[in-house]
DNA sequence: TGACAACTTGTACAAATGTACGAACAATAG
DNA sequence: CTATTGTTCGTACATTTGTACAAGTTGTCA
């Protein structure tokens, strides 16, 4: 059971976060380097950042060497449900069917996309005949 | 067409505009009043977060007598559009997928929603027939 | 062992955000 | 016309956020 009440990320942190469990797990610089080209912003930043994250319990880090190895201790999909799932209240009162219909229609989803859709669709309704 | 670089909206702002939606235009009073009850905030803060949105362009306001009657200049759906294009950039690199799929899985949804994203589907499926 | 380079830590600071008081002002009742 | 009441406006302030410099620390290579 993960600490269900850390503080809210702020959307930089969030960006960092990302791009470590991108990494899986790495120092400063690795997480640095995992910029995107268009978004240079200074090491110490980017170090503040992952500071900030570790006071709020979404990461850890150990020494390796000189270096500092930073690794996330929030698993993904649960950071990304409770952010999904703020958002949802804040925006459409915690119902998540308008933010499909939403996406559904001002996206451009491939075919694959519908495909994936219309699988979940269908667990979906075999879930409920075997309830 | 409406101005399309508006400021972005702080999650207290997004709030104070989605009431003033649901009460199409009104004073500030009208939208204290829409305040659900476990979120009381003072007369002054609706005020001051009605005056920065007027500042950042999403209402505007008349006098009407002694008071204030502040209408939403932004339309609801761009306003959406835009709010969750940004989250799914920040989140899902601007994939909606991924999202879509999370809030399929994640959420409880019910017969009646399930029947709406089918028929989104299928229309989406149509037209591609179509083109 | 000492100099160098790589890293971290402390600190800073401007802007944005959330929140609200108190003074000024307008409408209205008497 | 004045006192009262409801409203706005200016202002304030703590906190969070985004950003980063400079000084200190630690490992490393000669």
């Amino acid at each position: 059971m993960t600490d269900k009440s850390q503080p809210a990320l702020s959307p930089a942190e969030t960006e960092i976060l990302r791009l470590l469990w991108r990494v899986e797990s790495g120092t400063v610089q690795d997480v640095c380097r995992e910029l995107p080209p268009d978004r240079q912003i200074a090491y110490a930043t980017v170090q503040t950042l992952l500071r900030r994250l570790e006071q709020k319990g979404y990461v850890k880090h150990q020494r390796r060497g000189k270096a500092h190895v930073f690794t996330p201790t929030a698993r993904r999909d649960e950071v990304i449900k409770r952010t999904v799932g703020d958002f949802v209240d804040r925006l459409f009162d915690g119902d998540p069917l308008p933010l499909m219909l939403h996406l559904a229609e001002k996206s451009r989803l491939n075919d694959k996309d519908v495909d994936s859709l219309r699988k979940l669709i269908d667990k979906y309704e075999t879930d409920k005949k075997g309830e």
